[in-house]
DNA sequence: TCAAAGTCTTGCTCTAGGGCAAGAATTGGG
DNA sequence: CCCAATTCTTGCCCTAGAGCAAGACTTTGA
């Protein structure tokens, strides 16, 4: 049994005090609803299909989220890196069948909230709500972001894109989940990145 | 001074309805927070750089939502049409100017709340509290299906994509526009109209 | 520690869609 | 109701990136 990362709550009291700040006594009746969980590298926290049951918040490590295609190819929607929600909110929300996959790509540790909890909590507690609202804006604004960022522009242009927000992402992210994200094969970002 | 759209509060009082329901004496009280506005055809809700003001209903007509990028190239990303809230969420919720340019496809009524009032409603009104939440909710289900379908479709399965949507799009709207939506040029979008 | 499986690079060829130009069709203002 | 100004179509050529194949480089696990 892999032990979680420790400052796990700490880190979610800090994302609450810069989104919806509580006070400690607050949060401290919180923490029973948000359960530690070890996912091991490559594991999965939802496949395509499933119904999404919870909301992830990422301590350490990372996910992705992905989709394929009918005719087998892969997209990379989303990576969730430390100190993130994570979750697929259109299968939560509609209580649909995810069309996307969620996997750990690096040994992940989150704390986990049922999603029935989790809206429970978003109707009774103001900084959940709040919390809530923020998560649905940073994930309409972020997508919005990779609509308008990624459409028209070439190729090599767009992996710079990425480069700027998460410049760590090429040693940390094997490339073929980079290309996904970015719309490319891993032939072409294996020719982009000799052009630096 | 053209007359709008005198069936508009109606419309709006059915749009409760069916996200959140409430009383017709509930609902009369918000009647003067939304203004009947009409706007003629072509003309600008909202232009790059200015900041959002406003939330929209349309009750007739639609609008679109577009981007150009530096090069001059211009991304629709949005239409709106009748009964469908509308507006640069990312400007409205951060205060930021906008990159995105609101116009009037077709002579435009719509019913008008201010950002501020607005969100003090959804402070106040649980109603519309859920009508908000329905709002990010959907323009962030909606954005992902953009991504999920048309990223890596060849063009022609993306036209048909929209037509499945929005079968009416090629007659009522600028083919610049819908080929704007796709992400190809003006000749290609008319070269595929004869594949059907 | 070493083999097997996966992943990355790179040369070559091919194709979807871009972009120009010129003509046809549509639209709208006077 | 007609002319001017857009917008749409279509022939042509061109380019970014796809896809295949073969070899190099990395990981993984027994």
């Amino acid at each position: 049994m892999p032990k979680t990362n420790p400052g796990a709550f700490d880190q979610l009291f800090a994302y609450f005090s810069k989104t919806a700040p509580i006070s400690r006594p607050e949060f401290e009746q919180l923490i029973p609803y948000f359960e530690p969980v070890f996912f091991p590298k490559y594991s999965y926290l939802l496949r395509q299909g499933e119904i999404c049951n919870s909301i992830y918040f990422v301590s350490q490590g990372s996910f992705r989220i992905y989709h394929i295609h009918e005719n087998g190819q892969e997209l990379t929607r989303y990576f969730a890196f430390a100190n993130k929600f994570g979750t697929n909110l259109t299968s939560m929300i509609e209580g649909s069948p995810s069309v996307e996959n969620l996997q750990a790509i690096e040994p992940l540790d989150v704390l986990e909230v049922k999603k029935q909890v989790f809206f429970e909590l978003v109707e009774r507690i103001p900084q959940v709500n709040k919390i809530y609202l923020n998560i649905l804006q940073n994930a309409y604004i972020t997508s919005q972001k990779r609509i308008y960022d990624l459409q028209g522009m070439p190729a090599l242009d767009r992996l710079r894109w990425l480069l700027e927000q998460y410049p760590l992402i090429l040693s940390r992210i094997p490339s073929r989940m980079i290309a996904s994200y970015l719309g490319i094969t891993p032939y072409t970002l294996s020719r982009l990145k000799s052009e630096i």
